[in-house]
RNA sequence: GGGGAGAUACUCAAGCGGCCAACGAGGGCAGACUGUAAAUCUGCUGACUAUGUCUUCACAGGUUCGAAUCCUGUUCUCCCCA
């Protein structure tokens, strides 16, 4: 992997930067899509990479190896190989499920007993399996097997958990560093800073990261339902102890107002489930605010999705037709949605790319943060 | 013509003397969703001068302290036989 800073903001910490994989480039600040069983839900392979324009996507670990399995993602040649998809992909380490799936899990020194969300069968992760599974997934940028710490979360438990983190981390990098990619292209390892809500812990979590010298570094343990000034002052501790010269990643973050305010903090990639889920259930995230489609006054609004979209589906379909879909239960609906939320997403942190090389990124971050949060 | 069954809120459908403004489902209305156990989940859905009051269970009478529930009549619907 290759990382270039190209421009800084003058009125912010953010940046714009570059990041060359043997899948291809990623320009950032970007967002990444997230397909966890492989796909991104409800949108073809084309409509991802032409009409969204994403770069990279993610795939998560433990489904994956849960369904199809290790074997024919093998057979398959890896993820690339399955889905198709030839650019970048990146894949969780199964971290996040050690806090989603908290009520079906024990976690130990050694790693964490899952127990199966499909069948109920036990499965036992360890750092070292999530390194191999994720070799033979063969992601171009593959994630440390960590503790996601929920919220709240009391000092102690979070401190002992990011300890455990930083002791997992150090066997992740050990079984990644003496273990070769399977198909021909390299991997990179990003561990990922813990420490809760609480500044000395971020910043003991961060340090310690960062002396590890990978070649980009992530923040986890965010965005699970703490205040948002909280997630903001936890990101911008982070960054300031995380190197400039490598690529950050803000985990499972966040609403488009989170993503602007956090590339205004130094983050350089995001990702999150909220444009695909909301959109299955008829949120549509718009320049002009929030929309619910469901809402009985889009019944004869036969204007378009969105008049100022990027995506085709903005111009193409009408709010009056899309609300119908979702009423009528039709998958269609989720499709569009999905489209229109991941390709304004898209749009998003490329105007705030475009606006960092200008110079005016803080301006203009501060006028469209006005415009978001409204309920349309 | 004879016999039988039934009419409950937007729809379907429970209830068969008081705990009923009335179960449940659908529909409708709104909300939630942040490294996806999510095409999922939650709330509301007679009216109102709203921690209470008023009008409802085809219609009209009646019995009872009290009726969606019991009785009588009327209207309508469905089924069977001729």
């Amino acid at each position: 992997m290759r990382f270039t800073l190209q421009a800084t903001d003058p009125g912010s910490n953010a940046r714009a930067t570059l990041i060359e994989t043997d899948h291809g480039s990623i320009e950032t600040p970007i967002f990444m899509p997230v397909g966890t069983a492989g796909a991104v839900k409800a949108v073809h392979r084309h409509e991802v990479a032409d009409d969204i324009k994403a770069q990279i996507i993610l795939g998560n670990t433990y489904h994956l190896y849960l369904r199809p399995g290790m074997d024919i993602l093998q057979k398959a040649g890896g993820l690339h190989g399955f889905n198709g998809w030839q650019k970048p992909q990146l894949t969780d380490s199964g971290g996040y499920q050690v806090y989603s799936l908290a009520a079906s899990r024990k976690i130990s020194e050694s790693g964490v007993s899952f127990q199966s969300h499909i069948d109920g069968a036990r499965h036992f992760f360890t750092p070292e399996r999530a390194i191999d599974i994720q070799r033979i997934i063969g992601a171009d940028i593959i994630m440390a097997f960590d503790e996601c710490t929920p919220y709240p979360c009391d000092y102690a438990y979070a401190e002992k958990s990011m300890h455990l983190t930083h002791r997992w981390l150090k066997r992740c990098c050990e079984r990644f560093d003496s273990t070769e990619p399977k198909y021909g292209f390299n991997q990179t390892l990003f561990p990922i800073v813990q420490g809760s809500v609480y500044p000395d812990l971020r910043k003991q979590s961060a340090e310690f990261i960062a002396a590890q010298e990978r070649e980009g570094n992530a923040i986890g343990g965010l965005s699970v339902g703490e205040p948002h000034e909280d997630m903001y002052a936890m990101s911008d501790l982070v960054c300031q102890i995380l190197p400039k010269e490598k690529p950050r990643y803000l985990m499972g973050v966040g609403t488009p107002v989170n993503i602007l305010e956090n590339i205004a903090l130094g983050i350089d990639m995001f990702d999150c489930v909220m444009p695909t889920r909301n959109a299955r259930n008829g949120m549509l995230f718009t320049s002009e605010g929030i929309i619910n489609i469901r809402n009985a006054k889009w019944l004869d609004d036969f204007s378009p999705i969105d008049p100022n979209g990027t995506s085709y589906v903005d111009q193409s379909y009408s709010k009056a037709y899309l609300r119908h879909l979702f009423i009528a239960g039709e998958m269609l609906g989720s499709q569009i949605a999905s489209i229109h939320n991941l390709a304004f997403y898209l749009w998003l942190v490329g105007e705030a790319r475009k606006h960092i090389i200008a110079g005016d990124f803080a301006n203009w971050k501060n006028q469209m943060v006005k415009k978001l949060d409204q309920r349309l």
